[in-house]
Formats: C-alpha cells, sequence, structure tokens
DNA sequence: TAATTTTATCTTAGCAACTAAGACATTTAG
DNA sequence: CTAAATGTCTTAGTTGCTAAGATAAAATTA
C-alpha cells in the first residue's frame, strides 16, 4: 500500500466534494433558483415524489419551512401537490421532472457532454473499479449521515 | 464502449454528487452553522486566506452578504480578519484552520476512517485510475463554471 | 361508536440572512 | 492635486427560516 498514494486519493476526493458543491451552487444561482432551493430540487429529482413529512426530515428543514419551498416550486410549476388518497392528511410532492430538466439542462449540458466523454476514455475494465469506488464512497456517506442522525 | 456501463457510472456520479451534497448539509447543520456557512466555510478551508471581495465572487454571496458571514464566522473564532499592509483598504479572511478542524473533525471522524479503509482495499494502479477519473472530473466541473460565469 | 390521542401539513409571529444601493476610506489614474 | 476607481461596510427592505400552535384527518382507546 501506498501512503503517499492514498493520501492523494483523500485529498483529491476532498477536493471532488468541494467542486461538486460549488459547481451545484453555481448552478442553482444560474438557474435564478433562491438561497438552497437547488440542493432540495435535487433532493427530489433523486428521489422520486415524497410526502412533504418527508421531504422536512430528509432536508432539515421545518415543516414550516417545507411549505414556503413547495410554495416557491409550484409557483414556478417544479412540482405539483398531489393528495394521497388513502390518507387526506398528506401532500405527495411531484417533481415536474421535465420543468425541472428544462431548467437545468442547458446549464448542464456542456458539463454532461465532457463528463462522457471522460466516461468514454477509459475501457470497461477500468470502469468497473471506478464504478466500484463510487458506489462505495456513497454508502460510506450514507452511513456516516444515519449515524449523524442517530446521535 | 459499454453503453450501460457508461450510463450507470453517470447515474452512480450523480448520485455521488448528491449523496456529497446531503452529507454536507447534515454535517453543517450537526455542527450548528446556520444555513449555508459550512459551504462557504469549506470554500476558505479549500482556498485558504482570501479577501472578502474574492469570497464574495467565488460564493455569489454581495459584498453586505460576506461582511455578514465573515461576522458570524468571526464571532465563533472560525476565521479572523486581517488587515492587508499594501492596501488598507483589503481585509483578508484568514481561516482558523485548527479551530474549523475541532469542529468538523469529530463530525467527520468516521467517515474518514471508512474512506481510507476503502482506499486502502484497492491496488496502487486501481487507485492510479480512480485519480485520474476524479482529478479529471473536478477540471471538467471547474471548466464548466468558468463557462457558466462568462455568461 | 364517540372521545381522545396522534399524525401531517399549514399558518403566524418574530428573527436571521440576503440583496440593492449607497457611504466611506483608500488607492490609482490623469 | 483632483477625479475616478476599488474594496469593504452600512442601511433599508425583502425573503426564507424557526418555533409554536392551529387545523384537519387518521388511529387508538374505552
Amino acid at each position: 500500500m501506498n501512503t503517499d498514494l492514498t493520501r492523494q486519493i483523500r485529498k483529491l476526493n476532498q477536493a471532488h466534494a468541494y467542486t461538486t458543491i460549488h459547481l451545484h451552487e453555481a448552478v442553482g444561482r444560474k438557474a435564478g433558483l433562491p438561497g438552497t432551493d437547488h440542493k432540495y430540487l435535487g433532493f427530489l429529482l433523486q428521489k422520486g415524489p415524497m410526502t412533504a413529512g418527508e421531504l422536512s426530515a430528509l432536508s432539515g428543514l421545518t415543516t414550516g419551512a417545507v411549505t414556503g419551498l413547495i410554495d416557491r416550486f409550484e409557483k414556478k410549476h417544479l412540482v405539483k401537490r398531489q393528495f394521497d388518497k388513502t390518507d387526506r392528511r398528506k401532500v405527495i410532492i411531484a417533481p415536474n421532472t421535465q420543468k425541472i430538466m428544462a431548467l437545468l439542462e442547458p446549464l448542464y449540458k456542456e458539463y454532461r457532454r465532457q463528463s462522457e466523454q471522460l466516461i468514454a476514455s477509459f475501457s470497461a475494465q477500468e470502469l468497473h473499479i471506478i464504478e466500484m469506488y463510487l458506489s462505495k464512497s456513497i454508502d460510506i456517506m450514507n452511513e456516516t449521515m444515519h449515524t449523524l442522525n442517530d446521535k
């Protein structure tokens, strides 16, 4: 095992996280989404429809803040409030994926093109290694979050 | 080239970004940092000391918002305002790395341990592939940001 | 079943952080 | 030396947040 290489990867991973957040921030701003709305829109895109309460738990926002958040999204037709047939207290927030994509895709278009090019530059065998790294990284991050939320 | 694998990596990369942002959010909340302060603290950690104006440009916040941001950080001794000797209008924001680490490290400790374990599970050759992927991804994200800020 | 408790979202009041505009001090340019 | 430009801060007004409680529906209990 190469310790220098290990450290370097750790640093790179940190820089990667930082840059991811920075880009996400910049795109949100460019899309005219106030504050951190891009972040929560991402939650909805990633997880799909969920109730207001689930979004509250997921985002860490109070239910009151989530009400306002949905109002802002709904005004822009980015999500729709739907009512649960079996439990009429619940409000299901359904992302309007098309509308959201129409907003964000132009901003990510060039990024996506270059990402695909990068991916294409690796062999299938290499991609499997990258796949392993990414998926296990995700697992670790998710586990960290669970631990954080527990204590 | 395997198209399915390409798509899968793209999806994984997206999920990785989402999870990164989500974890970052959760840590900030746990650390008692209001709103998006963790994000901008990360900018300072990553880039090192910078002027208030530079942070404003980097973060996209107005100079007024940055003044408030620095005030909050300074009150917690996470950064220090220093005055540029050659240009006394400038305010250099120096992150107190020790203090910031003391705040964040306990929250990241377990994550870091597991990350190192994950890295150690790869061979040097495999790590070079991962290194290549991460560093090129960073380059692409940075380029995307430049393009976004230009138009 | 009716009354009670719990659950899910929304509303309200007050607060914190943001923007836009301009003030102030300093530096640079003419 | 004066005028313009630059870098940060201040102020007023707006927006989004939290905390607490209101409202409505569902689940529980007697």
